[in-house]
DNA sequence: GCGTTCAGATTTGAATGCAAAATCAGGAGA
DNA sequence: TCTCCTGATTTTGCATTCAAATCTGAACGC
């Protein structure tokens, strides 16, 4: 007796049995990439603690985890703040973004399925959907996923573990994008070019698409963080 | 009173004062890196914190920390391990690391100092000197410092932070390389070319020369791990 | 002989406790 | 009123403790 019984609890304790650790990383990498907890925010470790539901040991180490992800700042003694958002590291990342765009976007031409192009273009549509109905957050969310699932397609891991953490550390300043109409409409044309060079397996012309298509973005960023900037002032 | 002291007190912290985590995780980093903890080795907690002299508090922080960087591998309620190494991963990471290069050779054409150039001309010299001994080793670690100050001659952190960790891993499979006395003499000529290319400020000579670098090396990694591969069977 | 099972030892995961540092509040003095 | 000091309070850093999971290895049954 007993033998199948255990199988069951043991399937049962891997769903249920995460270590706390990655569950406070991901509630707080959310929180911070939302603009819940706002750049230059101060962790306190008490209040967190409380509303976890957790001791300070996990929380901690998450801390230290999104530290070395760069979302937050260790201030030795002074505990811990999210990274502020500065106009030249926002540049610096998506610089480095884009070179991983291009290398992502040659291999993607050699190495992606016809599935994985397939489900590309879906998600391009999805995109287009919200698009017409000028819905923003929707249509930056499958501009996210697309980006993502070329990045993925290139069959490369570490290329996209990399692409992921420096992805978040810039997902939090889309809100100040702002983007007109105008770079609204240039941008999905950018992307039906981006899916055609993709699905033509043409890699120099998805290469060269996909960094001017980064160059616009961070002029577009650029432009958004200036006036933000001259906002706040 | 004690103001004065109390400045000097200050000052002294500053130095000796550093986080049991940051040491911990230089520590572990080098062990890693050094291979003195070999791929696949297991972390028990118990005898580190007897070696370092520490808690297990800081030392698992740090574990945590270098699970993110990629350098462990944390296996839920059974410890961590040093991360693998795996043939695929490495050409991986190079790939990365060869885009990364691509875009630092540009960056670096545009904004490194005169004294940058300098720099690195120096360190070339050095390398050069080891190359002359045959001290393999020596050659190595200037072969290092001269791959990251072009990096950080990019002028950009993000590239450069990015840079080093991906560096990290990829250095614990050196010592694989074992490289023919011809292809270090070639990755010699390499070098003059590629700091002729940066002192001339020629930016897409630069780049196409980096990468080819980088090429060569990928292949010879992966050679190294074949044969690696094959005396282990 | 071989696989199972189960108690004891180890090891990890998380909470708690304690000391040092930083922050804050209030008051003395210029 | 402002500045500087001082002591209380909070917060962080690290160690210790407790609980749960894994590993070990020997007895047991087949």
């Amino acid at each position: 007796m007993g033998t199948i019984e255990n199988l069951g609890n043991v399937a049962e304790r891997r769903i249920e049995r995460r270590p706390l650790h990655e569950e406070v990383i991901d509630q707080l990498r959310d929180r911070i990439v939302q603009g819940e907890l706002e750049p230059g925010a101060r962790l306190n470790e008490r209040v967190l603690c409380e509303q976890l539901g957790i001791s300070r040991t996990p929380l901690r180490e998450a801390i230290k985890m999104l530290a070395t992800e760069g979302l937050v700042e260790l201030l030795p003694n002074r505990g811990a703040i999210v990274t502020p958002l500065k106009a030249a590291n926002i540049a610096d990342t998506l610089s480095v973004m884009g070179a991983l765009e291009s290398l992502a976007g040659e291999l993607a031409c050699a190495n992606a399925s016809e599935a994985e192009v397939a489900e590309i273009r879906a998600l391009h549509f999805e995109m287009l959907a919200h698009h017409a109905r000028g819905e923003l957050a929707g249509y930056f969310r499958y501009n996210q996923l697309i980006h993502l699932k070329i990045i993925e397609a290139s069959g490369n891991p570490v290329l996209t573990n990399t692409y992921r953490q420096l992805n978040a550390n810039v997902r939090r300043a889309r809100y100040m994008a702002n983007l007109s109409q105008e770079r609204w409409d240039a941008a999905v044309r950018e992307h039906e070019e981006i899916l055609a060079a993709l699905a033509s397996r043409d890699a120099a012309r998805l290469k060269r698409l996909l960094a001017e298509h980064l160059a616009h973005k961070v002029a577009s960023v650029m432009a958004a963080l200036a006036d933000n900037a001259a906002a706040a002032a």
